[in-house]
RNA sequence: CGGGACGUAGCGCAGUCCGGUAGCGCACCUGAAUGGGGUUCAGGGGGUCGCGGGUUCAAAUCCCGCCGUCCCGACCA
C-alpha cells in the first residue's frame, strides 16, 4: 500500500498493522524462499544492538563463545528419543552432496543440542573440567507450516547458550540465572516487560527435564514467548555419553542447560512499542537516538541552519565524551524534501528523539526536541542540549517500560474468573489470565482445543496473584498450581 | 495436508464476465517553483500480463494442465 500514507489501525487488524510496520519501517523484506526473510540493515541495526548487549551479559556470567557445524549427522538427532520426536517433523534435511547421494542424510540444524553435547563428551573428563559454559550465535532452520517476520521464519538468527554442571542444582541454578537475565535484557534493553516462570509438560523443549521461560504481552493481548531456559537433566550427556570422575573417583554423568532468544525479540520489540505512526524503538536498542531535521526556505536559510546544525551535532559529540557510548546521532541534510515528510519517515522508523531546528530557532539560541514515544515537542536551550538529550533519551526508555508494564497489567486478569467468561474473554479481546490449574494435562489440552488459549507459564512467585486460586479453571477440582493462561504466537 | 482467495511495472491495483494498440496511483528520473507536520506543476523511463499448451484472423481476457503466493485450520522461538 505504497499510497496509503497511514498505516493500517492496529484495532482492525493487528496482524496487518504488524506486516505494514516491519515492511515501511525497512526492518525487513520478503525472500524469494517462502517463509525466509530479509532483515535489511534497520533492521539489522537493532538485531546487532541486541547482540551485543546479550554478548556483554553472556561474558559477564562467565560463558565462551564458540561455533559448531551447521550440519547434523541424521543418527545424532536421533539419539534423545524424545528430541527426536519433538524436532524430526520441522527439519530440513541434505540427502546429495556433490552431486551424489550420501550415505547418512545430514539435517540442517533446529537447534544443536547434538552436535554440542557430542563434542563436549570429548572435552570434559573430569569434575574439574565442569562447568563448561558455551554460547553460539547462529543461524537455525525450523521447516514451520506457517510463517510471520521475525516472529516466525523457517530460518532465524539466535543464541543458544549451552553449559554442562557436575550436579543437578547447578544445573538448575544456570537455567534460572540464566532465564533472570534474560529478563533483564527484555525490561532493561528493550523495555518490554515479561512474565517469568515454569512451563508445563505439554510446552516444554522436547528432550528437558524442566523449561523456563519469558513471556511478553503483544498489543493484542496474545502472549509472546520471547526467551527460554532448559534444564536438561542428564538425557543429553546419557544419550552422548558425557560423562567426568568425580572428586570421590566415580564416573558420572554431566547435568545440562540450555537456553535461547532469536531475531523474533525484533517482532517482540514492533509488537510491543508500535502505534499508528511506525515503530517505537527505545533509545538503548535504536541504530539512531537523536534525528537531526534542518528547516530552511531559501538557499541562503539552508546554508545557515545546515551549519549550524552541524556545529551543533559536533558540540554534542564534545559532550558525548563524559558519557558513556557514543551519542548515535544523525543530522538529515537531505534537500527537495519537506520537513514534515522526514519527520514521518523517521517517526516511522522509531527513532526515539527528533530534533527541529530553523531560523527562528538559531535566532533565540533553542531548538525543539520531540519525543517520539509521546510525541511531545519541548524547545531546549542550544547551551544546555547535551544534558538534555542525554536526560531525555534515559526518560524515553524508563516511560516506555513503565507504559507497557501498564498495558499488561490493565488487560491482565487475576480476579476469580468462570470459565464461560473465560471462553469469552479469549473469544473478545483477549487477555492474560491467572487462574488455577489442576495439573491435569487433559484441562490445559481441552482449553487449547477450545479456545486456542494455553498455559503460558506457571508464573513465578513475584506475579502470582495474592490469593492463590483455589480451583482448576477447566474443571473446577483444586487447583495444584497458579498458571497464566493466554492465547500465544 | 484440508477449506478459501489471488498471480498484470519496484509496490498497491484496474482491465478478464462480453477477445481487438498495456492502463491507473505511489515510487523512480529531469526541470522549475516550494520548504516550521506527508509540496505543486510540467515532462520522462520502466511490463515475455506466473509458466506451458490449445481455440482464434487476433488472447491479460476463452479452454486444459502445471507452478507459485497469501489467508483460515493442525505445528511452533
Amino acid at each position: 500500500m505504497a499510497d496509503d500514507k497511514k498505516l493500517t489501525t492496529r484495532a482492525q487488524d493487528f496482524s496487518a498493522w504488524y506486516n505494514e510496520a516491519v515492511l515501511r519501517a525497512e526492518l525487513a523484506d520478503y525472500s524469494p524462499v517462502r517463509g525466509c526473510m530479509v532483515i535489511r540493515p534497520n533492521g539489522y541495526g537493532i538485531w546487532e544492538r541486541m547482540q551485543r548487549a546479550l554478548d556483554d551479559m553472556f561474558k559477564a556470567t562467565g560463558h565462551q563463545n564458540a561455533y559448531f557445524p551447521l550440519f547434523i549427522p541424521e543418527s545424532f538427532l536421533k539419539k534423545e528419543a524424545q528430541h527426536v520426536e519433538g524436532f524430526a517433523p520441522e527439519t530440513a534435511v541434505v540427502t546429495h552432496g556433490g552431486g551424489k547421494k550420501l550415505e547418512e542424510p545430514l539435517i540442517i540444524r533446529p537447534t544443536s543440542e547434538t552436535i554440542i553435547y557430542s563434542m563436549f563428551a570429548k572435552w570434559v573428563h573430569s569434575y574439574r573440567d565442569l562447568p563448561l559454559l558455551i554460547n553460539q550465535w547462529a543461524n537455525v532452520v525450523r521447516w514451520e507450516m506457517r510463517t510471520r517476520l521475525f516472529l516466525r521464519t523457517l530460518e532465524f538468527l539466535w543464541q543458544e547458550g549451552h553449559t554442562a554442571h557436575a550436579t543437578h542444582d547447578e544445573a538448575e541454578d544456570e537455567a534460572r540465572r540464566m532465564l533472570g537475565v534474560y529478563r533483564d535484557f527484555m525490561e532493561a534493553w528493550m523495555a518490554m516487560p515479561v512474565v517469568t516462570g515454569q512451563k508445563t509438560d505439554a510446552e516444554r523443549f522436547a528432550g528437558a527435564l524442566r523449561t523456563y521461560s519469558c513471556e511478553a504481552m503483544m498489543q493484542d493481548n496474545k502472549a509472546l514467548q520471547a526467551g527460554t531456559s532448559h534444564n536438561l537433566g542428564q538425557n543429553f550427556s546419557k544419550a552422548f555419553d558425557l560423562t567426568f570422575q568425580s572428586e570421590s573417583g566415580s564416573l558420572e554423568h554431566a547435568w545440562n542447560t540450555s537456553w535461547g532468544v532469536s531475531t523474533r525479540l525484533v517482532g517482540g520489540l514492533v509488537m510491543t512499542h508500535g502505534d499508528d505512526n511506525g515503530l517505537r524503538v527505545p533509545p538503548l536498542l535504536a541504530p539512531i537516538e537523536l534525528v537531526v531535521v534542518p528547516i530552511y526556505k531559501t538557499d541562503e536559510e539552508r546554508t545557515q541552519v545546515v551549519e549550524a546544525a552541524n556545529r551543533i551535532v559536533a558540540g554534542l559529540h564534545d559532550w558525548e565524551r563524559r558519557r558513556p557510548g557514543r551519542l548515535r546521532v544523525h543530522l538529515d541534510a537531505r534537500d527537495g524534501i519537506k520537513p514534515g515528510a522526514k519527520y514521518y519517515e523517521w517517526e516511522l522508523k522509531g527513532i526515539p528523539l527528533r530534533m527541529e531546528i530553523g531560523p527562528r530557532d538559531l535566532a533565540k539560541e533553542q531548538c525543539v526536541l520531540v519525543r517520539r514515544d509521546t510525541r511531545e515537542k519541548r524547545p531546549t536551550s542550544l547551551n544546555t542540549l547535551g544534558e538534555d538529550v542525554a536526560e531525555l533519551l534515559v526518560r524515553v526508555q524508563e516511560d516506555m517500560l513503565i507504559a507497557a508494564r501498564e498495558r499488561r497489567e490493565a488487560n491482565s486478569i487475576r480476579e476469580r474468573i468462570t470459565y464461560d467468561r473465560f471462553r469469552e474473554v479469549m473469544d473478545g479481546d483477549g487477555a492474560f489470565v491467572y487462574a488455577g490449574w489442576c495439573g491435569n494435562p487433559a484441562c490445559e489440552t481441552a482449553v487449547k482445543e477450545e479456545t486456542k488459549a494455553t498455559i503460558r507459564v506457571l508464573p513465578d512467585e513475584e506475579f502470582r496473584s495474592a490469593e492463590a486460586p483455589t480451583a482448576c479453571l477447566k474443571c473446577g477440582q483444586g487447583a495444584s498450581a497458579e498458571a497464566l493462561w493466554a492465547k500465544a504466537y
